[in-house]
DNA sequence: CCCGCCTCGTTGACCGAGCAACGACCTGCC
DNA sequence: GGCAGGTCGTTGCTCGGTCAACGAGGCGGG
């Protein structure tokens, strides 16, 4: 019976190094709406949509499987599958079987995607611009470029030893 | 024709400025699902519910109304109904109606809900420790703490001016 | 007083995402 | 060659979220 309660984690949720995360969440959670917002009034287009076709157009061949695309997006298969039928019933691109292996599925851009993703960049860029990279100074983005990739690669990594 | 090129928006979606924008993303999305994972399974409690709770005990007589929690939340006023509503059938917190406008609500933090709020705190502390803060050197939470907030200021603030 | 207008929270319809189960297919071992 | 076990993507179900519409209640001018 511990006569000194341990107070191992401080229980109190006001501890103060919680403060950067909370400013973190925050920051986050704002500039996506606001980047989601900008997209679809504009150009009818989610930011997850409009990321997908990015990585699309980034990938060889503007062709990527699913399971690779699900991944970039951090999101499910399931996930994956389903915007992709969203942009396909768009037009915006196509289903293409895997050549090299037949229970595959690849995203391949059509025409009409690429046009949409280039008339809807300069929107997601100037959203950045404006709501992340203006209020951060140049060697304040290197710091936050940097650590960020640090806790990507600790939290992504292993799941749960 | 400016001769001086006022770093108009680069078409090109490799643009290296993206760089700790995506690191930014792919960071929040990793730690929220550890997060959100682990209290999952350790407490049967979402990160949004913990949040919640977590708000709701900070306030002054473990009260608040619901548009102040949906705000705090990142949240629309429906969503935090619903929330709210999971957490009243849970029993974790009571709705009580507010004393001074009659068409206002109010959720209170239950002693169940203060129980429940202390048995999951250490696992949040945990991950946050863990995922978050361990990656990152002392003086660089002070760079994010600060810059966050300028974001979150930034992009939270006015809409659309 | 009461009537128009606003704000607060809830509800209905819908949407996007996750998980588990599935069928199709690849791979390796006999 | 054929079968066991794993992988890939899709599908059913459910959950958690938003938006639009609503009813109840506050607030101020005539």
């Amino acid at each position: 019976m511990p006569a000194t309660e341990p107070q191992e984690a401080p229980l109190t949720a006001r501890d103060p190094r919680l403060a950067p995360w909370r400013a973190f969440v925050r920051a986050q959670a704002h500039v996506s709406r606001r980047l989601d917002e900008d997209l679809r009034t504009e150009h009818g287009l989610s930011l997850q949509e409009y990321v997908a076709l990015l990585i699309l157009v980034e990938s060889p061949g503007h062709r990527l499987r699913m399971g690779r695309l699900a991944e970039s997006l951090t999101l499910s298969k399931s996930g994956a599958t389903r915007l992709i039928d969203r942009l396909v019933a768009d037009g915006l691109v196509a289903r293409v079987s895997c050549s090299s292996d037949a229970r595959g599925a690849e995203a391949e851009l059509t025409e009409r995607g690429i046009d949409r993703l280039r008339t809807a960049a300069p929107t997601h860029l100037r959203g950045i611009a404006e709501y992340f990279l203006s209020p951060i100074g140049q060697t304040d983005l290197e710091v936050i470029e940097r650590t960020m990739g640090e806790v990507a690669a600790c939290a992504g990594g292993q799941h749960r030893a």
